[in-house]
DNA sequence: GTCTATAGCCGGATAGAC
DNA sequence: GTCTATCCGGCTATAGAC
């Protein structure tokens, strides 16, 4: 019973969690996901069924760390204008990668709604999880059509990491961003 | 010298441009564009050295197709406003399409972003040219900083389209393309 | 639990007959 | 120009020793 196990997986779920992002889920192999952690590719059949399995434990993750970074925006500060743009501001922080690579959370809904249907699901969820949280913000902003703002403000980011990735444009990134933190903060608390 | 080689490429790049779009580039086989022309295999190394070269083929393709598209927008009104809103048109022409796959330019970028690097500035001439077209348009209408508005109605567009298809949501699409329409036409002749 | 070897399939690409 | 046969390598997945 001891917990070795459980940190192979989890470094399994971690290198793939990268890779996914980076190169894609097609595009990444067992080989490469074996040579990022250096754990045999039989291996993995010991931790996952099958590859579609990795899969849902990286969503999982993703679900996970997105739920505990939005729980920290909500801890940062009281104002829910405030709690928004400390998620926002994930577009700063993660400048480099989205340059390079977009949004992971919508590249890989992207790429997989090319693929079977269940796979598409999978990774909505991880865009749920933010969509019912912005919700709860702009509820506590006293909003009209909260789940409408949630989503203007979801697609607004989506297309700003397009774009900057598409052109691979920094100066466009940062002021789009700006414009995102202006608009929220043109939300008035009613 | 008879032109039905050409008629066999054409084929191809027509087949593999619905299939890049519906499957993704790197899921798309020789096979699938074989099954899909009734074309044999290795017939496609007549026309093409490369995989990578029936990619640019389609993305020409594209090109042009949206060179024509933005042409007939010109030609369908004087009014920037109009050929504005005719080129978001777009969104609901292609609805069906866009909830399935998203958007085909804004995917294929997505996915060459994480292949090699010379990929994704082939897919970015399709960017380009529609980008060019939005600045005149922006311009005629007397704006400042055309290119921003450009590209932030472009970043819009891109981000219903990433929203919408990962949602499967076709209220979304039509309430979001009326939001973008109503910004179009708050954009003062000055 | 860990690792090696390999099956079985499918990918892009090539050779060469017609 | 058209088509078939095939190479070679990479892929996911499995079998089985330790």
């Amino acid at each position: 019973m001891g917990n070795k196990g459980e940190n192979n997986r989890q470094r399994i779920v971690s290198a793939a969690d990268q890779l996914f992002y980076r190169r894609g889920y097609n595009q990444t192999s067992f080989r490469d996901i074996s040579d990022e952690t250096g754990i045999p590719r039989g291996n993995f059949y010991y931790y996952f069924k099958t590859k579609e399995d990795i899969l849902g434990a990286v969503i999982d993750a993703r679900v996970n760390a997105f739920e505990e970074m939005l729980e920290a925006c909500s801890s940062s500060a009281s104002d829910p204008r405030e709690r928004l743009l400390c998620f926002t501001n994930m577009l700063s922080v993660s400048e480099d990668a989205v340059l390079q690579a977009g949004c992971p959370i919508g590249t890989l809904s992207s790429e997989l709604a090319k693929d079977d249907d269940a796979y598409q699901e999978m990774s909505r969820a991880v865009f749920t999880v933010i969509r019912q949280w912005l919700v709860k913000q702009f509820n506590a902003l006293g909003s009209s059509s909260s789940d409408e703002k949630a989503m203007d403000l979801l697609a607004r980011m989506q297309g700003v990491c397009v774009m900057a990735c598409a052109f691979d444009d920094r100066k466009y990134l940062r002021r789009s961003l700006a414009d995102i933190q202006a608009w929220v903060n043109s939300q008035t608390l009613s």
